[in-house]
DNA sequence: GCATATTAAATTGCACACAATTTAATTGTA
DNA sequence: TACAATTAAATTGTGTGCAATTTAATATGC
C-alpha cells in the first residue's frame, strides 16, 4: 500500500491525507466562525473560553484555568490583564498562598453569561451535524487529544 | 432537553460539551506534538504545511497556497520570507502578472522531502488510531470546516 | 482609450500559543 | 533551622492568524 505504479512511497506527504491538517483546519474556521458572534460581547475566542470556564466556578487560579484550557501563564498572563482591563474579572494574590492568583468575575462578568447563551446555540447551527454527531466527535477527538499528550510525554 | 432538574438552562455553556473546544484544544496539541519532530528540519508546524504543499507541485503563486491551507496574504508573506531566509524557497514576482509572487523550491528545499518522510509516520503512531479511522475523522472535520466557511460567508 | 473596479501581495496592528527564563513563595529534607 | 528543590505566575522572544488598509498591477465597462 501506499505505493505509486513506480513503486515510490506515495501519499503520506499529500495535504489531503493528513489528520492534522484537517485538525489545524477547522480550528482555524472555528475561531473565524465565532468571531462575529463574539464580537457583540467584545471577547476573542480563547477569552471566551476562559469565560466559560469561569462561569462554571468562580475563584479559579491562573493554573486551574489552564488545566482545564490546557493554556500556560504565558498565553494565559496577558489575556487575564485584558479581561481584568475589560472590567469582566479580578486578579487577586490568594492571601494563603501568595504564589497563586485568583481569578474571581466582576458583576458585569456574571451578567455577560446570559448574553452569551445565545453563542453556543448560532455556532451548533454553523456546524450543520446533529448532537449525536457532534457528541461522537467530540470524544474522538479528546481521545486523540489524550494520545497526542502521552506521546508528547513520551518524547521528554 | 438541556435543563436541570431545577429546570435551569444546562449544558449550553459546559466547556465539556463543546465540540469547538475539543477541536482548539486538539489543534493546540497537534502543534505541540509536531514541535519536537519538525525540530531537526528547522521547521514550525505551519511552514512544514507550506512545504508539503509545494512539494506536491512547485511554482505556486502565493494566493494558491493561500487556498490549499486556507492562510491569507497577512500568514504567509513573513512565513514565506523565513523560508526563503533558512534557503528553502525563493520568491520572484510573475513576469506575465506582475501582481502575483511565484514561490519555487531550492536544492535544499526540495532535498528536505525525504527526511520530512519520517515526520507523518511518527505522527500517525501518535495518534493512536487506525488509518480507516483518520480517514473517516479527516473527512467529518473536513465537511464540518465547510459548514463553518458557508456560515461565515452567509453573516457577510 | 480611459476611468473605474477588481485582484494579489504586502503592511500594520492586535491577540494568541508556547518555549525558555526569571521571580517569588512554599515545600522537603537533612 | 538552614537550604535545596519545587511550584505558580510573570516575563521575554519568536511565530503565527487574521482584520483592515495600502500599494501596485490588471481587468472591465462605457
Amino acid at each position: 500500500m501506499n505505493k505509486a505504479a513506480d513503486g515510490r512511497q506515495e501519499s503520506l506527504l499529500k495535504l489531503e491525507n493528513f489528520l492534522c491538517f484537517a485538525i489545524y483546519s477547522t480550528a482555524n474556521a472555528v475561531t473565524r466562525a465565532y468571531q462575529p458572534r463574539l464580537a457583540a460581547l467584545g471577547l476573542t475566542y480563547p477569552q471566551y473560553l476562559v469565560m466559560v470556564v469561569l462561569w462554571e466556578a468562580e475563584n479559579q487560579t491562573v493554573k486551574a484555568i489552564g488545566e482545564k484550557l490546557s493554556l500556560d501563564s504565558g498565553t494565559l498572563t496577558p489575556l487575564l490583564k485584558r479581561l481584568e482591563t475589560a472590567g469582566l474579572i479580578t486578579r487577586r494574590r490568594d492571601t494563603v498562598d501568595e504564589r497563586q492568583v485568583l481569578i474571581a468575575l466582576t458583576d458585569d462578568g456574571r451578567d455577560m453569561k446570559q448574553r452569551a447563551e445565545a453563542v453556543p446555540v448560532a455556532i451548533g447551527k454553523a456546524f450543520g451535524c446533529t448532537m449525536p454527531e457532534a457528541k461522537a466527535l467530540r470524544s474522538e477527538l479528546m481521545q486523540l487529544r489524550d494520545n497526542l499528550v502521552s506521546s508528547i510525554n513520551d518524547i521528554k
